[in-house]
DNA sequence: CATGAATGAGAGTTCATTCAT
DNA sequence: CATGAATGAACTCTCATTCAT
C-alpha cells in the first residue's frame, strides 16, 4: 500500500473514515455500480481531495479486504496455536469468523462480492490469505479425525461444509437481527459437529467445555 | 420476454447460445464488468446484430434467472406436492437443487452475484420467486418438525442453515470436479439431519427409504 | 426519382400508400425521430420490402415534398396566367394554398419542418421550386401595384407577409378544426389587401368579383 | 436548473457560451442532426468536460427555451399591465416580440422547430407558458374590441392571425437584413390594424400615439 | 490540503442500409 | 416480391483519473 510521503496528523484517521463510508456504499449498491464521485459528496470531498486520500478506486477495495481477512488470518493462527481439544478450537474459531461478519457486515458483503474487481498482485494476495484461512479449517478438521472426535471425513468436503455454513450467513445477516454470533456459532457447530462426530462422542459437552476455557483463559 | 414478431427459425436457437455465451462470461467477469461489445466478440457478431437477439444486457440477466428459478421452482412445488415423509421430501429437495447448481455452474455464479443489477419489475419478480423457494424449504422443515423427526428449531434459521449449506456450494464447485448432486446431497443431508432430528432418529435409514421411493416412482 | 426498372401493377400503388403513411408518421414525431422499422410496422413489411418500394429514407422526404410543391407550383402558374384583376388573382392564389395545406396537414407540416434534412441536389431542387413559388407571389403583389389597387411598398415585404400568415397556418390548424380553407383565404385577404391597398380601394368587393369569377369559369 | 454545487466563478460564463455555441448549431442544422461530439469541437471541449456543463442534451433545449420565453413572457407581461389603449398595447407588445425574434434568431429557430424533441416536465412546462402568451395576445385583442378600436372578430382567428405574421419571421430573417424589429413591427401593425379595426378608425395616429407614450414613458 | 475543470476511453443502445435466400 | 439477419457507424452519456491553481 505505498501511500504518498509526509501527510499530517489527521491524515490516517480520515483516510480510515473514508474506508468506512466506502465499505458501506460498496456493499449498498455494489463496487461497479458506486461511483467516485459518490464516494466524495458522502465524504464531503471533492474527487481530487478524495483521491489525494485513496490512491485509487482499487485501493479502497484492498483496504477493505485486508480489514476483514487480517483479524480473520489473526485470530485464526491464534486459535491455531491453542494447545487445545481440536472440536473446541473449531469452536472458537467458529464464532471468530462469525464475530467478524456480523460485527462488519459490509465489509464483509464486499469482501465476498467484489473481491473479482482486484487486478495483478492484489488479487493474488487475496486468494493466497483465503486458502492460508481455509488451511487451517481443514488442519482443525483433521486434527479432530485423528483424536477421534470425528469420524474419517473428506478433509476437503468437511472443510467446505463448515465454510459454505458460516460463509453464506452475510447474504441474509441484518446489524439489527435477532440472533449474535456466539448464538450463531453455537447453532452452526451443533449442526456440524452432530454431523461429523463419530458415535457415541457428546456433542452437548461441547459448550460446557468451552465455558471451561473461556474461564481459564480469562483467568 | 415479448420478442418483436417474425423470426426465423434459427432465431430462438442462437439466442439461447448467446445467453450461454453470456452466462459463461458474467459468471467468469461479473455482469458489471463484462461489456457488450465482448460477447458480441464471443458470439461472433457485431454489437447491432447482438442486439437484434438480446434486446438489452439486463435482458440477459433476466433469461439467466429464469433459467435457474424456472426449473427450481418447478422441481420444488412438484416435490412439496409428494405425499411422502417431510424428510425424504427435504432429501429430494437438497439433490434438486444441488442438481441444478451443478449442472449451471455459470448462471448460479450469476444468480447469486448479479441479480442486484436487476430493475424495477424483473428485480422484484425475482425477489417474490427466491420467497416462494425459501417458503417451500421452510414448510418442509416445519413439517418434519411435526411429524417428530425433527427437534423443535427456529424455522428460520433452521431453513437459512440449509440454504446456506447448498447455496454457497457454487463458490468452489466446478463441471469436473470430484463430487455429483448425488453425493454432495447425501452428504449434507446427512450433516444438517444428524443436526436437526430428534433423539433416536434414525439417520442411516433415510438413505434406503430415498431408494425405496426412487424404486416406486420410476415403476 | 429514378425507380428500378420492370415492376409489377401494384408496386405504385402500394408505395404512393406508404408515402401517405411516412407523411403522418413524419409530421406527428419528425422526420429524424421516425424509424425505417416503425414506418415497416405500420406498413405491414419488413424492412427488405420497404426499401424495394422506398429505395431510401430521405427518399420518402422528397416526395412528401413534391407532393405539396407539385400541385402548388402548377396551381400559382395557371393562376399567374389568368387573365384577370391582379387583387383576384391573389386572392385565388392564397386559396390555392391554404387547399392545399388543409387538404394535407401532415405533408405539410413534413415539408415546412423536415426539407433541411435534405441532401444535395434534392435539396437545391427543393428551394429552386420554393423561389420559384415566392416570385409568383411577388410578380402578383407588383401587379397589383401596378394598376393602383395596392400602395407602393416594399414587394419583397410584402410577400414576406403573405406567406407568413398563409405557410403558418399549418401550426395550428386541423383537418376537423371550425373553419374550411375558403373562409380562410377571405379572410386572411381581407387583413392583407386592407393593409396593402390604396386610399379608397373597395376591399369589400373583391369577393363580390370572385362569386363572378367563379360563374363565369365553371361557365 | 439544478447544478451540482461548486462551481468556480468561470463556470456559468462557460456554461452560457456553450448554450450560445449549441443554439447556433440547432439552428442550423436541427436539434436531433446535431451531435454531441460536434458541440464538443465547437466548443472546444472533449465529450466529458461538456457534459460538466451541460448535464444534458435535452438540458440544452431547455435553456434554449427560457431564453426565449423567459424574456417574453416577462414582457408581455408587463405590456398587458400598463394602463394604455390596447391597440397601443398591442403595437408594442408586436415590437418587443420582434425585437427578441431578431436579437436571438437562432434560437428562435430552434424555439420553434425543435421544442418536440422536449419529454416530460419540461415539454408541459414549455406549452403552458406558449398558451400563456397565446392568451395575453388574446385577451389584448378582445379589449380592443371592448373599446370599440376593432370590429367584432373571433377571438382566437385574430389571435392566430397575428401569430402567424409575426412568429413566420424566423424563417427568412437575418441578423444582417434590412428591416429592424421597430420597422417590421410598423409594417405588420399597419396590416393588421386595418384588417381589423372598425369603420372610420385612425389607423395612422397610432405610431403618433406610439411616439407620445415613448416619450411619456422615458421622462 | 483542497478545488474545480478537463480528459479519453468506453459504456449500452439505435438505426439506415444491405443482401443472401 | 419479401424476408430475417447482419453490419458499422453514430448516438448520448458515464466514469476513474489527473492536474494546474
Amino acid at each position: 500500500m505505498p501511500r504518498p510521503p509526509g501527510h499530517g496528523p489527521g491524515y490516517e484517521v480520515k483516510r480510515q473514515e473514508i474506508i468506512d463510508q466506502a465499505a458501506a456504499l460498496f456493499a449498498k449498491q455494489g463496487y461497479a455500480a458506486t461511483g467516485i464521485a459518490e464516494l466524495g459528496e458522502v465524504a464531503g470531498l471533492a474527487k481530487g481531495a478524495l483521491y489525494y486520500y485513496i490512491g485509487s478506486k482499487e485501493n479502497l477495495l484492498v483496504e477493505i479486504q485486508d480489514r476483514v481477512l487480517g483479524p480473520l488470518l489473526t485470530g485464526a493462527r491464534s486459535i491455531a496455536a491453542l494447545d487445545e481439544d481440536p472440536v473446541l478450537k473449531l469452536r472458537l474459531l467458529s464464532q471468530a469468523l462469525l464475530d467478524i461478519i456480523l460485527a462488519r457486515l459490509d465489509h464483509i458483503w464486499v469482501y465476498e462480492h467484489d473481491y473479482r474487481h482486484l487486478t495483478g498482485s492484489n488479487r493474488s494476495r487475496l486468494l493466497r490469505q483465503r486458502r492460508e484461512f481455509e488451511k487451517i479449517v481443514r488442519g482443525l478438521l483433521v486434527a479432530a479425525m485423528d483424536v477421534g472426535a470425528f469420524r474419517r471425513l473428506d478433509p476437503r468436503l468437511a472443510m467446505l461444509q463448515f465454510l459454505n455454513l458460516h460463509n453464506h450467513t452475510y447474504q441474509w445477516a441484518r446489524a439489527d437481527g435477532p440472533w449474535d454470533a456466539a448464538f450463531l456459532s453455537r447453532e452452526y457447530c451443533a449442526t456440524l459437529i452432530s454431523g461429523f462426530c463419530s458415535d457415541g462422542y457428546d456433542v452437548a459437552g461441547l459448550e460446557k467445555r468451552l465455558a471451561e476455557y473461556r474461564e481459564r483463559s480469562s483467568a
